[in-house]
DNA sequence: CGAATCATGTAAAGAGTTACATGATTGG
DNA sequence: CCAATCATGTAACTCTTTACATGATTCG
């Protein structure tokens, strides 16, 4: 096993709503979703079929459109969605990140290499912070999140409180260090 | 590309500071460099025989031990890597993890899930966070971090914040919710 | 009608994981 | 000497990404 499988509970999860067509899935992938988690088509289109296969889930009937293909949780679906969802998240993520690696081998005379390490990635955290909380404000903009949306809206909030750590800490250290 | 090569550069890394043995690399990714990027023995190995092959490394003569294998540092190897270290970093990691992934899908009414969830990765990060400083003590207790260890130093720092912001909103979103 | 694009799919390759394998060496 | 382990290596498999392919549909 090389990694535990999650794309199909992604999908599940998705399919929970409402039926979708795989493409209507992959843009899911490159919007809300695609913050923290990437799936191409390519990845998704076997997925389906496999998940189909299963019985996890159908092609709904009385399609209008004909090449499209609406995919629809079935009972068995959602009692597997229902399984997982319970097991407890036993273990953290591991950061595979580049910031980290150089900021590890980085040497105390690197002065020059340190800072502009440090300011590149002050640029991009400022940058992403900054789309976070414009899609914030798009999204729940003063209302409340209503039901449906709950999670997005505590993602959000988590991943600008993460961003904002980052950033402050970044600016500290390369204050103490010049 | 499914995705730009990695290993290569942190294992010209720690050859910069001596020769070092399969098993001796191998090791590095369970310890220090673990905390951010995994890579096992199996994957060490073929990598070793291929960077040989392209000569940024090669085997060092006079060497007692029959059987272990102690690789050095090419010229070649460290402009290849001095390269590699000034390409700029130019895009955030992508976070897959499944507290993010099950946050994203929790309805405001599963209270008691949305509880268990918090407090799962609570105690999870709060194990995460006494190793961290366990380990900070031990390696840097008192002491100024020396010039080679100055890049972990600042790695750990950094892993610590950043699990302490995790903490800090973890608990404080748990408390509004209820 | 012809070109662009839509929706779906297939192919090829690299990265990473787990499990298996092997010859040398050490320790009781 | 024999068993455990050390150090290295191989195999099989899944995930993920990039690139290529194809038939249907829309639009000027």
């Amino acid at each position: 096993m090389p990694q535990k499988r999650i794309l199909p509970y992604i999908i599940l999860e998705l399919l929970q709503e409402r039926p979708l067509t795989g493409k209507e899935i992959t843009a899911q992938f490159q919007n809300e979703i695609g913050e923290f988690w990437k799936a191409s088509h390519s990845q998704i289109y076997p997925e389906l079929m496999r998940m189909q296969h299963d019985n996890w889930l159908k092609i709904t009937e009385n399609d209008s459109d004909g090449r499209k293909k609406h995919y629809q949780i079935t009972v068995t679906g959602e009692q597997v969605l229902s399984n997982w969802i319970k097991e407890p998240v036993t273990e953290l993520p591991l950061n595979r990140d580049l910031f980290s690696l150089k900021l590890f081998f980085v040497t105390k005379s690197d002065s020059k290499v340190i800072e502009k390490l440090f300011n590149d990635q002050i640029a991009l955290i400022s940058a992403q912070l900054e789309h976070l909380k414009a899609r914030k404000k798009l999204l729940f903009a003063d209302k409340a999140p209503i039901e449906q949306h709950f999670g997005h809206y505590l993602l959000l909030n988590r991943a600008i409180a993460r961003q904002e750590g980052q950033l402050n800490w970044l600016k500290e250290t390369l204050a103490q260090l010049s």
